[in-house]
DNA sequence: CTGAAAGCGCTTACAG
DNA sequence: CTGAAAGCGCTTACAG
């Protein structure tokens, strides 16, 4: 009378809730999926059924059956800059509720690494990726097109006919903290950077054009230095610049473990912040506004980011429309006591 | 002649592999995993053939077919503390190479939020489980067991039988900055905490030993504080112990953000640091360096238990024997000028 | 050392 | 709105 044979695994499955329920698996499946139509009430006796079992889906046998997983692949540069954690959390926070899993990976901001990465786990059929920035090879490029999976790429924005992002601009953002050190009455404005990734230069741009329209600028006040950012490299970058400079009365940084850094820095050798110079970070990290004095700097919001990348995806996942395909969410000068 | 169907997908398949090397499927697949005894001339032959044709092993069907997949679950509290930012990029660095994703999750410090997490990701049939600590629900235990998925414990170490583990000995850190702080003379040391996870309870109890084996301790010394740690609540734990104990000449820190922040308040109150009280911290983070004075704090080796604990799962994972079970790699007390 | 058969648990068209 | 058939791409026993 019962033609289910026992799972050898001993899982539950859709066939023995299809069973349960009086109904075809198919049907099964389309009432658990919450798709296409099927009678109210066949929903309802198998996702009582499914409940009462304890049923849960089998993430592999889907995947290999519907040729898509459900996981997504978020590449980030790396772990170490605390705005990527913020914006990883974000991002897993709102995935996982909607049943995604994140497969996360770093590309410690190489362009080939990436596309390393991306090819290891295009195999697992990923149902969306999530990409910071868009400075990637024509590899990866590629590779994206062809797969045919939803992408929506974080932290920058750009118009293009099938390209989704969700960021802010960069380069205004380094505009608008340089104007404001100008505003202030800052004539020798530097510019300390590490890393030198695209968005550190897209901020140097935005420097560049504040100063120029302000008629101050100098080749010389740019202090670039392609080592990883950190509050040690931040501490050198102010006695470098001090000393290379003597008339320097404000140090932008790009990024606040730099600024930090510098803030100590000028602790340790008695250099008051900021009557003798000002100094300005970037992204409001944790413990900017504990230094003493606390940070000037712009908060990038690296949550809302995360957010609004995922719920993007989700859409796009699902075979949704997106409203807007380029989201500029702004950022905020945030004026302390340091400039 | 080909009996060899083009799938749908377009994807290459073992079929065409073994085809194009001239032998069974199930040969072919055994020669790409390196597994059994099969004639080295056959395996050449088939890795040459699916290089050729570029063929990616579909690690969907290859979960399904054989009940486990290449993923590695890791759960850790959050990723705000930075501490598990290092552990994570360890383990992950360490599973890629050797063909296994990481899928992330974090509990929160609470073990009821872990227990679901667990039961989310076990539908994954994953090939292994990291997990944090041995602080978890009997639902998590019996879970983890009727699965039968080779599971290791980063963080703590434990001596019990199927039990794996990479770690060190918390209290015994804890016990051993305490003993520094009185060998340095002081006499009215203060513990302050925040979060008060396991880890945290097991330093306390290593200061408290300390404390009562030199004839010193006051319970009235132990500031604790159940909200997330941070350098802000540092600085606030700061003015109410030293507020509250006057006589207070040394602060031990649970962890190294709190001791920064301590260190920035007693800067902006004019304490003077070590002379009037010191300032001890546990981690080493990022920064605890560049501190003004510089941290003395405890170098806790997460690089290591991650790169150990992967390795390990590994080998179980691999069903290889683990030359110890319970791994201590100890950790290490960094004097600095704050003590 | 090698292989034919069966199965893992689900979903995709294709019908009705 | 519902279902029977076929298939996704691999591996596990079981033989030989």
């Amino acid at each position: 009378m019962n033609k289910l044979r026992r799972r050898a695994t001993g899982r539950i499955t859709l066939d023995e809730v299809s069973a349960a329920a009086g109904v075809s698996p198919i049907t099964a499946s389309r009432a658990l999926r919450g798709q296409r139509s099927v009678d109210p009430a066949l929903v309802e006796r198998v996702r009582e059924a499914a409940e009462r079992l304890g049923y849960v889906p089998d993430p592999a046998a889907r995947a290999l059956a519907s040729a898509r997983s459900s996981q997504v692949v978020v590449l980030v540069p790396m772990l170490s800059n605390a705005l990527f954690v913020d914006l990883l959390e974000a991002v897993h926070a709102t995935l996982l509720p909607a049943g995604y899993q994140t497969l996360i990976g770093m590309t410690h901001y190489d362009p080939a690494e990436e596309e390393q990465l991306l090819r290891g786990y295009m195999a697992h059929r990923p149902a969306g990726l999530l990409l910071t920035g868009f400075d990637r090879t024509e590899g990866s490029r590629k590779l994206i097109e062809a797969s045919g999976v939803p992408c929506v790429h974080m932290m920058e924005t750009a118009e293009a006919p099938g390209v989704f992002s969700v960021g802010f601009s960069q380069a205004a953002a380094g505009y608008a903290m340089t104007r404001h050190l100008v505003e202030r009455g800052r004539r020798r404005v530097m510019f300390l950077a590490a890393q030198l990734d695209p968005r550190t230069l897209q901020r140097l741009q935005g420097y560049r054009d504040a100063l120029r329209g302000a008629g101050l600028y100098d080749e010389a006040l740019e202090l670039l230095d392609p080592r990883r950012s950190s509050m040690a490299l931040g501490a050198a970058l102010f006695e470098r610049a001090l000393g290379e400079h003597g008339d320097a009365d404000a140090l932008f940084c790009c990024n606040d473990d730099l600024a930090q850094g510098a803030l100590l820095a000028a602790l340790r050798l008695g250099v008051s912040v900021p009557q003798r110079v000002a100094v300005a970070g970037f992204n409001d990290l944790a413990g900017s506004d504990q230094m003493l004095p606390p940070l000037t700097t712009v908060h990038t919001p690296r949550v809302e980011i995360g957010q609004q990348a995922a719920a993007m995806l989700l859409r796009l996942m699902q075979g949704q429309e997106v409203p807007r395909a380029a989201v500029d969410v702004g950022c905020t000068l945030v004026v302390r006591g340091s400039t």
